[in-house]
RNA sequence: GGCUUAGUAGCUCAGUUGGUUAGAGCGCCGGCCUGUCACGCCGGAGGUCGAGGGUUCGAGUCCCUUCUGAGUCGCCA
């Protein structure tokens, strides 16, 4: 039996014309001396009878059960009027088996194909039956695509796909890397890459000028519902170009990709903020514009208003900020938890402004401020009967702007302030270069050691380097950042002085960036890039919540596979042969 | 590590102020059925209520401890 088509491929055009198909028996339906068999494939599903008149079929046929794997030729038959199933690609045919091979049974399944609420932990430990779900398949398949629709649009535009290795050096900033020990050199470990950043800067060394690359990338850090240890970046780098060329070219491709995964039309160019900008209006680097809730400053308002919390948040360099919700009053008992909510952010202030329909207010602010001082926030807002507006005060506007974005992103999801249908993109231009760690008394740098400063800020590097901007950018679609990049320095020099900045030991420099220093001896063009989080874009094009629905063996929340059992432990003779030791934590023992 | 939340049949869940023998739908097993497509009808099996301890005449329900999953904060150059 010689597979002839794909089950969804089975329709009125097939009619009359003898088919096999072969798949997954999805259900069977047993009439009696009538069975009809719903076969899946990954293209979808087909209908197959077999009639009593066909003795041996039909004895065989009444064994089956769900999950086994047939295969069925018979007589594509037009279905009668009254028996077509408008759902199904294929319901306006049957196939009218002849003749029936069962390649192999199935036991009962831990959980049923045809089930879309299984819990999550079932499905992930049997991922190969789940992944026979219509809708995982659907989401695998737009990966695929997605990944296509993107290497056609960088191989128009003259890149080259390149490899870079996976079995690389640690690198001592950022994330956590994964280590892997060398059998050849005991005690010495590869890592393996949070991203082929100094690879692909050695390849516009080179001369390649434009590289990509689809590639798996690893941080040992904490999983989220949008994050795991190992990813795929879409990661890119372009030589001779500036910010505008790298943003120019993606908006391009993001387009493109819109257009033919979505049938969707993105405008362009996107709207740019900076990342002052960013924070202060939405207390986030990463906002989502699908909702307005606009922060505004509230210092030139309240200030000396013999308020303590205030007073002392404004004299300290801090700030009192709000933003206003349309057309809803909250009750106490949402406001309670609000303030609870912000406590994650080590916010611990929040006040609010209820204007009921009559278009009077109630505040508790009313006993700290003026009657007029409320009037001047409602108009600073614009705010109408109905609309409250939260408030929220700290010595440092770092906490502020944290909380009320955070805050702001709760509400708009619990209110359902949010449009679904809607793609926001937005770029943050102009991130600082560094951020200063109260608790290693250092800088360090916010995107990575080789991003360059924005030229008009050079000065400031000897002096106030908090103040230096990078040329850096991030992509950011409905409050998720899909992507990132930046120019890179491409002046040893000046690539000598970010690392001391950073406070980097010669040694360190040395032994792990020695050879791009090197590098930048022989020429080095200027270049740029940007990398997607791949995962995360497919995330948002298919509008799932999790990232693992978009990944075909996700790790889970403590990083390991529950399919596999990985991480495991490895015999003694392997860990001889590399010479390492297993130090039990919870016993503190050798073993 | 902190916080939130969940754990009852193979799956998804209900289970009242603590009260008889813990229920439902789906699935499974058996029977009937020639037009189903979530087929239908009849019958049946299936439970350490995550685990341990406590309070009580009596615990799925209350208390303590603990395990597991998820979300989140920290973390993620």
């Amino acid at each position: 039996m010689k597979r002839s088509d794909m089950c969804n491929d089975v329709d009125e055009k097939k009619i009359g014309k003898v088919v096999t198909v072969c798949g997954w028996v999805h259900k069977k339906r047993n009439l009696g001396q009538l069975i009809f068999i719903s076969l899946r494939d990954r293209t979808g599903l087909v209908q197959a009878v077999i009639k009593q008149d066909q003795k041996d079929l039909f004895e065989l046929a009444k064994n089956i059960k769900s999950e086994f794997v047939i295969g069925i030729t018979g007589m594509v038959n037009a279905r009668d009027e009254k028996d077509i199933n408008p759902e199904m690609k294929t319901g306006k045919i049957e196939i009218l088996a002849q003749d029936l091979i069962i390649f192999s049974e199935s036991e009962i399944t831990p959980f049923s194909i045809l089930d879309k609420d299984v819990k999550e932990d079932l499905r992930l430990k049997y991922r190969y039956l789940d992944l026979r779900r219509p809708e995982l398949q659907k989401n695998l398949f737009l990966r695929h695509k997605t990944a296509q629709v993107i290497r056609e649009f960088l191989n128009q535009n003259n890149f080259l796909e390149i490899e870079t290795p996976v079995l690389t050096k640690s690198t001592p900033e950022g994330a956590r890397d994964y280590l892997v020990p060398s059998r050849i050199h005991p005690g010495e470990f590869y890592a393996l890459p949070q991203s082929p950043q100094l690879f692909k800067q050695l390849l516009m060394v080179s001369g390649f000028d434009r590289y990509y690359q689809i590639v798996k990338c690893f941080r040992d850090e904490d999983l989220r519902a949008d994050r795991q240890p190992e990813f795929t970046q879409v990661d890119m780098e372009l030589s001779f170009v500036d910010v505008d060329d790298v943003i120019d070219l993606n908006e391009r491709l993001l387009k493109k990709v819109f257009m033919e995964i979505l049938g969707k039309e993105i405008k362009t160019p996107f709207l740019r903020l900076s990342y002052k900008e960013a924070m202060e209006r939405f207390g986030s680097d990463k906002p989502d514009l699908r909702f307005d809730l606009e922060i505004k400053n509230l210092n030139e308002i309240v200030k000396n208003s013999g308020f303590k919390i205030f007073d002392e948040a404004i004299e300290n360099g801090g700030s009192v900020r709000g933003f206003k919700v349309e057309n809803i009053n909250f009750s106490r008992r949402q406001l309670d938890y609000f303030a609870e909510f912000i406590k994650d952010f080590k916010s611990d202030f929040l006040a609010n402004i209820l204007i009921d329909k009559t278009g009077e207010y109630k505040s508790y602010l009313k006993k700290f401020l003026s009657d007029e001082k409320i009037k001047e926030i409602i108009n600073l807002f614009d705010a109408k009967p109905g609309d409250s507006i939260l408030i929220c005060a700290d010595k440092e506007n770092k906490i502020v702007l944290n909380a009320l974005g955070n805050l702001r992103n709760y509400v708009a999801k619990k209110f359902d302030l949010i449009n679904k249908d809607e793609y926001k993109f937005l770029w943050v231009t102009e991130f600082p270069m560094f951020e200063w760690s109260e608790d290693d008394k250092r800088f360090f740098a916010v995107h990575h050691p080789f991003t360059a400063p924005m030229d008009e800020d050079i000065k400031f590097l000897d002096s106030e380097p908090e103040k230096v901007r990078a040329k850096a950018y991030d992509i950011v679609l409905n409050g998720f950042e899909l992507g990132g990049g930046s120019l890179r320095i491409y002046d040893r020099g000046l690539q000598k002085k970010i690392f001391d900045l950073l406070n980097l030991k010669q040694k360190d420099i040395e032994e792990r960036f020695g050879f791009l220093l090197e590098a930048f001896k022989y020429g080095v063009p200027p270049h740029g890039g940007l990398a997607y989080g791949f995962d995360r874009l497919i995330m948002l094009l298919l509008n799932q919540d999790y990232i693992r629905d978009v990944i075909a063996f996700p790790k889970v929340k403590d990083a390991s596979c529950p399919l596999t059992n990985a991480p495991g432990e490895v015999f003694d003779e392997q860990l001889e042969e590399l010479g390492i030791k297993i130090i039990k934590k919870d016993s503190g023992e050798e073993n």
